[in-house]
RNA sequence: GGCCCGUUCGUCUAGGGGUUAGGACGCAAGAUUUUCAUUCUUGUAACACGGGUUCGAUUCCCGUACGGGCUACCA
């Protein structure tokens, strides 16, 4: 079998949304699992849209996934340029090519004219029924359009789109899809700026890059007709790829495709990294800073229209490598879940390396003001990892071990608090203080013995202790935070509570 | 509007002519943990509708409805 080579071709438009992530960990997969490679192509067409620093966003989430490109624009490989507008030349070669064979034509029409014509016919369409009736180099004398050129001009080139054919695609998601030719229009292939437009611009580099699959989302499904027409007409249809085209992504509500804004109005991330736009309303929060590990944004993504057939769930990069098949790519549109996102990033905490872990979570506890040591941190993360959905809930919900409690549950003080036990806490701190080795072990033993001898139950004093030092009835085992914290925080923190508790008490 | 695609629990999905229609998330209940979380158990809940084909359709075919995509000198 032919070396499989597959592209991921976003355009720098802005952040890179959650399902072009999903197209590249599709084709990331595919070319993987077939010891082929990963192609990163930049998209940079339109210039009117171009965003500076997109294309490092890019990279830089496609790095922090691990779907590192194999070839690409500061990847190095064989088939570049690897960014559209450095490759101008080429597609004008080409489109030439197609105009001089009579596959396609120049076209005078200025962007005012065809307005004029919507305007008049909302269906209006360029297509064989009215190309002769408009301004291009098949209706105009010749010595006209060598005139026109000649003087410069503004012009596009379009496909001739032939009339009564049925053109027909095999996909590899959906099976095959036919058209009729005179529903396609005459498409443009180049436009006035000298650029190409997608369709053109695709064709030529899927075959030039000599990419065999494409794989990429269903809004492109309609005018893949137009490339099979294209591959035909450049006399490349044997060396056409094969295409898949992906469910796209829809809104949790159900209501059309995935947007960039609904990451705002639903309060979840709809971009792997955060993005400062220009304005507010263009900035988004990323799932890395949302608090997610990518092998989880990863695992939840794979899932989103792809599924192994068999009951597993959790999947790691490489063994998604070894299960992924197109053919096992569902059809239908999927909704974006955020809870299940959060379930896996939540197992995958639990189950991460206590040392990646620690990288992860240091950065967090740091942009509070602390750098506790190694070891420190090392204890905090096991007792917290189990209570942590993201990242950030370490701090949220643990900030406790780094600093004294800034509140005191009042409804849990009221229930368990008596003010006239004030003496017998002081009494347990006291003797808690005095301990020789102070873990979690030896801590409840002490704190057993006295319950025996007051005639106390776990009850009465546990829930009093985990309040002193936490400030939450929410958290980990209690002598085990106890040791963690050591002896003097847990004393001076103890002491501290219990005159609180009292003014608590008694307002 | 036209063209194209789709439709199994609320969500992600398995399945496929005869099944108690399976799993996961969520939700609910219980057990464990004298907290919270984890874990475990149980429960909840689905084949869009109408015609065919068939001994039998959720599964195959055709319609309808609904949803989505495309319909730019954007990708």
């Amino acid at each position: 079998m032919e070396k499989l080579r597959l592209r991921f071709a976003p355009s720098p438009t802005g952040a890179l949304h959650i399902g072009g992530v999903r197209t590249a960990l599709y084709n990331y997969l595919l070319a993987k699992k077939h010891g082929g490679t990963f192609i990163l192509r930049i998209e940079d067409t339109d210039q009117a849209r171009f965003v500076p620093g997109a294309e490092d966003y890019i990279k830089e989430a496609l790095e922090w996934f691990g779907l590192v490109p194999d070839e690409g624009p500061g990847y190095g490989g064989d088939h570049g340029p690897y960014r559209q507008s450095e490759r101008k030349e080429l597609y004008q070669k080409y489109t030439t090519q197609l105009v001089e064979a009579g596959r396609a034509y120049y076209a005078f029409d200025t962007p005012e004219e065809l307005a004029a014509q919507r305007e008049q016919d909302p269906n209006f369409k360029y297509d064989a029924s009215v190309r002769m009736r408009l301004k291009n180099s098949l209706t105009l004398p010749q010595e006209e359009v060598a005139h026109a050129l000649a003087e410069g001009k503004d012009y596009v080139i379009r496909l001739k789109v032939p009339e009564n054919e049925t053109v027909s695609v095999q996909d590899k998601v959906r099976g095959q899809v036919s058209f009729d030719s005179n529903e396609l229009d005459d498409k443009v292939l180049l436009k006035a700026d000298g650029m190409p437009t997608y369709h053109m611009a695709n064709v030529v580099d899927d075959y030039l890059m000599e990419i065999t699959h494409v794989i990429r989302g269903e809004e492109w499904l309609s005018s893949t007709a137009h490339h099979v027409l294209l591959y035909r007409a450049l006399g490349w249809e044997s060396r056409m790829p094969e295409f898949a085209h992906l469910p796209l992504i829809l809104r949790p509500d159900g209501k059309g495709k995935l947007s960039k804004r609904d990451g705002a109005r639903f309060g979840f991330p709809v971009f792997p990294l955060s993005w400062n736009g220009q304005t507010e309303e263009d900035s988004f929060t990323g799932f890395r800073e949302y608090g997610f590990l990518p092998e989880a944004a990863i695992n939840f993504l794979a899932l989103l229209g792809w599924n192994p057939g068999t009951e597993q769930e959790v999947f790691s990069l490489e063994e998604l490598v070894d299960t992924f098949s197109v053919e096992r790519i569902n059809k239908s549109g999927t909704r974006f879940d955020i809870d299940k996102a959060k379930w896996f990033n939540q197992q995958y905490i639990i189950k991460a390396d206590a040392g990646y872990l620690l990288e992860k979570v240091r950065p967090i506890i740091k942009a509070h003001g602390y750098e506790p040591g190694d070891a420190f941190l090392r204890g905090f993360i096991e007792l917290m990892r189990e209570r942590a959905i993201t990242l950030g809930d370490f701090w949220e919900n643990g900030y406790f071990f780094f600093e004294e409690p800034r509140e005191y549950d009042e409804k849990m003080i009221q229930k368990r608090w008596a003010p006239e036990r004030k003496g017998l806490f002081d009494e347990l701190a006291g003797q808690l203080h005095s301990l020789n080795g102070y873990t979690a072990e030896n801590i409840k033993a002490q704190a057993e013995a006295f319950i025996n001898e007051k005639g106390l139950k776990f009850g009465d004093v546990l829930p009093i202790l985990r309040l002193g030092v936490a400030g939450t009835m929410k958290g980990p085992a209690i002598f085990e935070m106890m040791e963690l914290l050591g002896k003097e925080e847990v004393d001076r923190r103890l002491r501290k509570a219990f005159v609180q508790f009292n003014e608590l008490s008694n307002p």
